[in-house]
DNA sequence: CGATATTTTGAAATAATTCAAAGGCAGTGG
DNA sequence: CCACTGCCTTTGAATTATTTCAAAATATCG
């Protein structure tokens, strides 16, 4: 069913344009070393990515230093849409990145000569809009314990429906490839709120962590039932 | 330079499909009174919306009644786009409300049928997302005075941008169409803060309010420092 | 004008932050 | 192999912003 080529090659599955051909012609891989930026807060974005492999962080900063993640991108899922000629936010890879390099102007000549691509996209970036959602009730009205349940939820059923292999199974083991600082980032609280709200869980017995890069879930239902089953599960998304 | 019809019609100007054509034809406005629902949340949503007068907010509901307000939606823009057959979100008018209602599937195919009308399509819901990506930068990072302040700034450039007479001048006169607690829902604070807030900067001689639905923002360089116009400003979008 | 809902203000409680220090882990060089 | 360095994480204590609970004031509507 999946290729090597990624989703968004996927979604061109049985369409045949010149503009398309000349699209996937023209998209590069790249390798990105932790810690590289893909893209650069305030500079024009010409290239579209998709992730092939690792993480990568999306940040808006604002000039005062504060940092909010707006979201973590894995494999299959896509970043670099933007409306105004230089692109607010900061993406930089958590992990070494497999990425494919998209110039714009290819995908909207690809765009333009297929209205079911162009449709099929629409409905990836809709689903990338009903993520960042989930994540504005999370950080509005969630406490500091039900947004981090949320946030392992919401890794989890990413980690499972995105996986490389394309395995379904949603384990109970969660890798995080990002620090406590970037976890703080997303969820809008601090890196000692974190920490502290990590080791409630694990003396609960509810979490359990081998090393800091990556935990057990014991007690799946009392995460759900903090996180809210309601949020970030059901549709995975990008931005 | 704007019609009667609405953004959408605007949108596919110069464009001839047949598609487009029954599109506009079965577009049907529809009136809403204050407090009537457009969209029920957990039942499916065969419309999409453009509003040509009027507010409504959209809002995620909790199972325990937290209530958190995705975004207001004005005049020239649209909500009703959903990938799931049941769309999460509660959709109501604040106000009075003219808007026109397209069938899903007949913009689905107006869609199909021009790529052109497509892609502005996409640019659209791009910048719904990064309109939803301020609100995340400011629930998560921000004070309560300074989410206010960005909020006032959010008010006011979508006023000056969308007045249905196209006027375009930014003015210091702020309208509120939504109650204090629909504020507190939406900055993800509580209603007594909001009116804690509003009082601080009454006293501060920084805004000024005729009845509890407008005000007059006094000092607006005090206004956009603590909103950080980085922020809200300079995209408006919808969703 | 009276009744109801909304907004404002006050005082106490609380969740999360801030500041500060200690602990753990990975990599480097002796 | 061990000690040293630097970085990230954890824990503690005090502070603070915001919430909660409660009551008063103001606006809205029949």
């Amino acid at each position: 069913m999946s290729n090597n080529r990624g989703r968004i090659s996927e979604m061109a599955v049985g369409i045949e344009t010149a503009e398309l051909n000349a699209l996937f012609a023209e998209g590069r891989k790249h390798q990105f070393n932790a810690g590289e930026h893909l893209i650069t807060e305030g500079e024009p974005c010409n290239f579209v990515f998709e992730i092939l492999d690792g993480t990568v962080a999306l940040a808006r900063n604002g000039k005062d230093g504060r940092c909010q993640i707006l979201s973590f991108i894995g494999p299959r899922q896509f970043l670099g849409f933007a409306t105004t000629p230089n692109y607010p936010n900061l993406a930089t890879a958590l992990t070494p990145v497999t990425a494919i390099c998209y110039p714009r102007s290819d995908l909207e000549k690809a765009l333009l000569s297929s209205p079911k691509f162009s449709l099929e996209f629409q409905i990836a970036l809709t689903r990338i809009l009903e993520s960042a959602h989930d994540h504005v009730y999370t950080i509005g009205q969630r406490s500091a314990i039900e947004r981090v349940a949320s946030f392992l939820l919401y890794l989890r059923a990413n980690q499972a429906n995105f996986s490389q292999d394309g395995a379904q199974k949603k384990g109970e083991h969660v890798v995080l490839p990002m620090t406590r600082l970037d976890i703080a980032h997303f969820l809008g609280l601090t890196i000692e709120t974190i920490s502290r709200v990590f080791s409630t869980l694990k003396q609960s017995g509810i979490l359990s962590f081998n090393d800091s890069d990556s935990c057990e879930i014991l007690n799946i239902q009392k995460i759900q039932s903090l996180g809210g089953c309601e949020d970030f599960t059901q549709h995975p998304g990008s931005a």
